[in-house]
DNA sequence: AGTCTTTGTCGAAGCGCTTCGACAACCTAT
DNA sequence: ATAGGTTGTCGAAGCGCTTCGACAAAGACT
């Protein structure tokens, strides 16, 4: 364990020299710079995190609460935590892996030991409980996903009430008057998600403001869920001609299924999906969606906090603007029998 | 912010007293414990990682370092990791999460700089370049997944090559002499990922001993590549009977194409897949499979490191008996026309 | 009763780093 | 030439905790 004062020696300076060589809070004459740059290399010199975390009352280290549950959006929150931590180390920062598992008291623990110097929390509930310990806590956080009470947070999220709004349109403008709308499962709505019931009131004002009739289902993943859901609808509203489908695990099998009844997409039914790009892409109908920019939002989170973290940035909520891309999944509304 | 001093202030003992309550490694009177006890619930107390990291020389915290790409098993991997860290907790430890990215500048800056005590690696190549940072460190490391050399090190993994065998044995038994494999992309393979070349293995060697005749295609995920990659394996073997598929994003494309051509599962074609269970459970036919024990993996990992870190613990490679669970996609081969 | 353990507590020395004030040495402007 | 400012470096004081040796006090044994 090389340390400090053994690269101080080593070029002939003292240690607190080599400290702001290394900090670049003095300036340093280019000479010595370079004497002490070798020595850094010569010797293999780390600097120890305990120790600098202790005297600067700076971890550089940002905790990132991911959900325990996987009922929902995996592939997203892999996506988002792993661009959570590439732009983390871009800015000097590691990254701490908590589960929701703990609850508050993670958010305790971690501010409460200096452990961290912010954190990033995902699947927030429109009440989250760790609400109140982070406005409570001068330790700089951001939200990915949106609560009820945004007030003195900072939040990034896609604006998925837009998202939902901009499904309806496009079906609507193709002339489908009947849309039905295939959620998530049925918990992610009892447990208040706040993406999911956003995005289905931007469903619903767009639709009534246009005149459009729609109807939500929740719906588990898999094939024989999917199943059921179908009959129900295409039972309830035989009319049915435009989908707006928001849950992944739900895409295939629909499609197998509309396949299945000899409903052809887009010429008898139209879908839009809210999934990530690879999962539009790769569908056996390459479908029309709004995708799910889970890299910007992990991107934009940790820009948030490191500005926090720096000094600017203050509380705001950021909404990314929802961008529908067109593919083959959906076609003007057939002409009525 | 309260120290460890206030506590013994307030509690009417001495520093190195509360420290003894903290950690137990020292007697201390009940009456003593009590009223430190109360003191730190009074107070709020917690104490500070940077601080103790410094002077005991452990961090409690555990690396895990997760591919970066996201061109396979992210499910999987997501469920690794929560495993991970839900362990990890257990064991008193955090975890923070490191991308492939870095390569091993990550594991020369964490094992240098006393960030995290130990290390868990995800998808390790046949020939990694960091292991022989990890041989060349005296910090206690375990990989998921298994390299070529395994010497010195200890790993945790799947038995792929009798989860291959274990496929082959099935769909033999039941008649089929004509075996397709669909395995992952062709990248994860020419990257010597070792788990797609251990199943690989199992395969060619079960089927050779069994007399089957067996074809193995790599396939990227989605329903156009299955399509192509699925019609030039009948059109090769067109007496192919049954399936093995290891790519999850390749399932249900299968399953569609499969029903379109009139194919009946399992009459007609028998499909064993090794996926997770949930893909298996929400297939559009429900699935023969392996499933990947990802919980299990991340557990043992963890488990294996604290093992380590406690002193006990050897080097040695950990492989999981897999299971098969017979669903509803295989079944007698058909009678040869 | 005296010696030997055991038990519970304390004081002090660091862990390796950052950071502040001090201060030579050197410039620059008068 | 001298006062005033820069610039580059150093020493020392901590940051909050762990841990070691020391040592009273109390119990166990002859």
């Amino acid at each position: 364990m090389v340390t400090l004062a053994e690269v101080a020696q080593h070029a002939g300076v003292s240690a607190s020299t080599v400290s702001y060589v290394l900090s670049g809070k003095r300036s340093i004459s280019g000479a010595t710079r370079q004497r002490v740059e070798q020595s850094i290399r010569e010797l293999g010199y780390h600097p120890n995190a305990g120790a600098r975390a202790l005297a600067s009352s700076k971890s550089n280290i940002i905790a990132l609460m991911v959900p325990l549950r996987t009922d929902m959006y995996v592939p997203v929150m892999m996506e988002i935590a792993i661009a959570v931590a590439t732009t983390a180390r871009m800015h000097g920062y590691d990254v701490l892996l908590l589960t929701g598992e703990e609850g508050p008291d993670a958010v305790r623990r971690v501010t409460g030991s200096g452990l961290a110097d912010a954190m990033i929390l995902m699947d927030v509930q429109l009440d989250d409980e760790r609400l109140p310990l982070l406005r409570g806590t001068d330790q700089p956080s951001v939200l990915i996903g949106l609560p009820a009470d945004t007030s003195g947070l900072t939040c990034v999220d896609l604006d998925f009430k837009a998202t939902g709004a901009l499904c309806v349109e496009h079906l609507a403008m193709l002339g489908h008057r009947d849309i039905a709308v295939i959620g998530e499962a049925a918990a992610v709505y009892e447990r208040h998600t706040g993406f999911a019931e956003r995005t289905l009131d931007g469903l619903r004002s767009r639709a009534r403001e246009l005149g459009v009739r729609l109807l939500h289902r929740p719906c588990d993943g898999g094939y024989d869920a999917m199943a059921v859901t179908l009959a129900r609808i295409l039972d309830e509203r035989p009319d049915t001609t435009g989908f707006v489908v928001q849950n992944e695990s739900a895409v295939e099998p629909m499609l197998a299924l509309l396949r299945q009844q000899g409903r052809a997409v887009p010429e008898d039914v139209s879908v839009v999906a809210v999934c990530p790009d690879q999962v539009a892409t790769q569908a056996s109908v390459r479908l029309t969606s709004v995708s799910i920019p889970a890299q910007e939002m992990g991107r934009h989170a940790v820009e948030r906090l490191v500005a926090k973290l720096d000094g600017h940035g203050k509380d705001e909520v950021v909404l990314i603007a929802p961008e529908l891309t067109v593919r083959a999944s959906t076609g003007p509304a057939p002409v009525r029998s």
